[in-house]
DNA sequence: CATGAATGAGCTTTCATTCAT
DNA sequence: CATGAATGAAAGCTCATTCAT
C-alpha cells in the first residue's frame, strides 16, 4: 500500500520527463529533420538527458516514430473537434477546407515531420502500431460535408471523397510546404496574411467548384 | 598561351569529375537529404575524393546549392520544351496539368530535394545567383493557356496564372512528396498506376472546372 | 522474533535471485570477458534487474569475484568427489589425468573466466577471501596417485606433485583455452571427439613416461 | 616526377602513424583486452587520433586483427632465426624448447591477445587473409628436432610433431598465461626466476622423456 | 525485497574540412 | 588536376552506478 501512495508522484515525474522530451523531439525534428536533429540538442531543449531518450523511446528511431504518432494524434483530435453545420453543405465544405488550410498553416511542425518520414519511404509509420487508428476518422469531415451535398443535389454524385480530401490537402499542404521556394521562384513572401487569405479563398473556390453540380437547364 | 592549347583536354577531364559530383549530389541529396547525405558517399558514387567537391564547389552547401539550381534547370528546360496547341485553350491546359504531374512523378529527386531546401526555408536557394533566372518561365506554360481560354471566353478573365500554377503544381507535387504516409493513411498504394491514372484526370477535371467560364444563360 | 518467523520464505526467494544472478554472470562473463560482460545482460539473463547485483553484490567486481570464487569451487568439489583406484598408481594416475582433461573441456566457463581474470593480473582473486581455501586441496589428486607410485618404486621419487599437476593442467587447459586459435593454426578442428581422444592418450602417455622409473638394468 | 620525389616522405609519415597505432594497440590489446581496450587510449599512447585508426584499419576490429596478425607475424619470425645443432637432436629439441618457453615469457602481449582471441572463438583469425601464411612453418622447429631424432634412433618413431608441439606449447603458454591464479592456488610466486629455470628444466626433461626411445634390451 | 527513474562518463564511429605535396 | 594524410567536433549509443520510493 505504501507503494501505491508513493508511486504517483514517481509516475507524474516520469511522464513529465517524457512528455518534455517528446515534445522538445518535435520541435527539433521539425526544424533539422530526423538526420539533422541531435538526441543530445532535443536531450537539452527538454532540460533532461540523451539517456533518457533510450530509456523511454529505446533509440532515436523510436522517439522518431513517438514524434510521429503524436503529431497524428493532434491532427486528428483536432479535426475531432470541428463540427460542421449539417443544414448548410456549402458552408459545410467551406469550413472544412479552413480548417485543413488552417491547421497546415498553424502547424508547420505536422507538415515538416511528415517530409521527413517521406523521405525516408515511410519506414517509420509504417513500424507504429498506432497509424491504424488515425487512418479512420481523416477523410470524415470532408466525407460528411460532402454526403450532405450530394443528398441534397449540391454536389456531383460521382465526386469521391478521397479525392476532394487530396485536393484540399494538397493546396494547403503545398502552400506551407513549400512556401520558401515558391516565395523565392514567385518573388513575393506567401507567408504574407493579404497572401494566405487570398489563396484561401482560391482554394474554397476551386474545391466548390469542382464538387458543384454544373447548372445547366 | 601554351595553356590555352592544351586547356580542352584539361578542361573536358574536369567537367567531367564536376559533373559526376554534381549527379551524385543530386542523387545523395534527394534520397537522404542534406543532412542524411554525406560529402564521402557523394564523392564514392561519383567514383571521385571528398577533396574534389571542395575543389569544386568549396563546401557541402555549395554542392548543395549548385543541386538545387541544376534541378530548377531541367525543370525549367523540360517546361520550354513543351508545346501547347495554341487553337484550343481547353486541351492546352490539360497538356500543361499533365506535363506537371508527370513531372513530378517521374522526378521524385525534385520534389525531395525542394523539401530539403524548404527544411532549411530557403537559405540556399537566396543565395544563388541563377535563381532569378528561373523564376521567369516557370509559370509561362499555365500563363500561355490560360490567356488563350481568356481570350476565346472559355475561361475565366479574373482567374490568375498564379493561383492555377499553384493548384496544380500543389496537386501534383504533394501526390509525389506525400505518397508514403498517404499510402499508409488512406490504405491504398498511391504509385499505382491506376491510382497515378486516376489522380491525373481528377486534377484535369478540378483545374478545368475552376478556370471555366460557368454555362449560365 | 516475527521476523525470524517469516525469514525463510522471504530468504528462499532471495537465495533464488542471488543464485540466478551469479548464474548469469558466469555464463555472460564467460562468453564475453569482465569488460565485455555487462551487468544489464546478466541482469536480463537472470530475469532480475541491474540494480539487484549492486543489492547482493555491491558492484560488477564484487559480482565477478562471487564468480570466480563459484567456479573455483566447483572445480574442487569435482575433484573431491573422485576416488582414485589406491592399489594401481598408474591406473590412478591416469585417471587423474583423464579427470583433468575432462573437466577442462567440459567447463569451458572455467576456461575463460580464469583466463579473464589473468589478463587482469588475479587482481580479484587476491581479493576473495575463500580463496585461501580453495587453494590447498587442489594437487591432491595428483599428489595422491604419484606418493602412491613412489611408494610402490612404480615412479621416480625426485618427481614432485606440483610440476606433474602443472603438467596436466597445461595440456588440458591449453588445449580447450586456444582450441581456436590452434584449430586455425593447425588446420584442423581440435574439438573433434577423435581428435580429443587422441590428445587425451597422450597426455595420459607423455604423463606417465615423465613420471615413471626409467627401466635400467 | 615531382610527386615520387615528394612521396616517399609522404609515405614515411604515414607507415610512422600507421605502426605505431599498431604498436600501441598491441600493447592496450593486452593488458585490457579487445574490449577493456579502447581506440581513445590506442590514439592517445601513439601520440595520434582516433580518426587515424578508422582511416589505417576501418574500425577497431580491423586493428584487432591486424594487431593479431603482427604477433603471429613476429612469432614466425623469432621462430625462424632459431638455428638448431643438427648434430645433436636432444641438444636441437632442448633449444626448441628452450625457445617456446622463454618466448611466452618474454611476449606476453602474444599469450594476452592469443586469449582475447580465443574468447571471441577466433572469429577474427578467420577474418585474417595473413592467417595462413603462418600457419605452415610455426611446427617447423619442432619437427626439425624430431625428425633428426628420429633418424639417429634416439627418439621413438611413431611420435607426432604436432602433439610434442602442443605439448611444448601447452607447457609455455599455460604458465605465462595463468601465472596470476596459479600463483595465488599454488603460495608461490611463479614468475620469480628460480621458479622460472626450474619450470623450464622440468619441461625440457618431460619433453625428452616423451619422445626418446626407452632403453630397453 | 524490489523497482522505476535518473545520471554522467565513456564508448565506437562518422562528420565536414584542411594540409601538404 | 588530383590525392594521401590529418584533424577536431560531434554523432548515436551503452556503460556502471545511485536515488527515491
Amino acid at each position: 500500500m505504501t507503494q501505491k501512495t508513493h508511486r504517483p508522484a514517481h509516475q507524474a515525474r516520469a511522464q513529465a520527463t517524457r512528455q518534455s522530451l517528446l515534445e522538445a523531439s518535435i520541435e527539433v525534428f521539425s526544424t533539422h529533420g530526423l538526420h539533422g536533429g541531435s538526441v543530445s540538442r532535443i536531450a537539452e531543449l527538454a532540460q533532461s538527458h540523451d539517456r533518457m531518450i533510450y530509456y523511454y523511446f529505446g533509440n532515436k528511431e523510436g522517439l522518431f516514430i513517438a514524434a510521429l504518432e503524436e503529431i497524428y494524434r493532434r491532427y486528428n483530435e483536432a479535426e475531432a473537434a470541428v463540427t460542421l453545420d449539417t443544414s448548410n453543405p456549402i458552408k459545410a465544405l467551406t469550413a472544412a477546407v479552413e480548417f485543413f488550410v488552417r491547421y497546415f498553416r498553424d502547424h508547420p511542425e505536422f507538415v515538416t515531420v511528415l517530409n521527413s518520414e517521406n523521405l525516408y519511404r515511410g519506414k517509420h509509420i509504417s513500424q507504429s502500431l498506432l497509424a491504424s487508428q488515425f487512418s479512420k476518422p481523416a477523410i470524415g469531415l470532408v466525407d460528411q460535408a460532402l454526403s450532405l451535398g450530394k443528398q441534397q443535389g449540391v454536389f456531383r454524385a460521382e465526386t469521391q471523397s478521397r479525392d476532394v480530401y487530396l485536393m484540399i490537402s494538397a493546396m494547403g499542404y503545398f502552400y506551407q510546404s513549400n512556401q520558401y521556394t515558391l516565395s523565392a521562384f514567385l518573388g513575393e513572401a506567401l507567408n504574407a496574411p493579404k497572401c494566405y487569405e487570398h489563396w484561401e479563398s482560391f482554394v474554397i473556390d476551386a474545391v466548390l467548384r469542382t464538387v458543384t453540380q454544373s447548372k445547366k437547364h
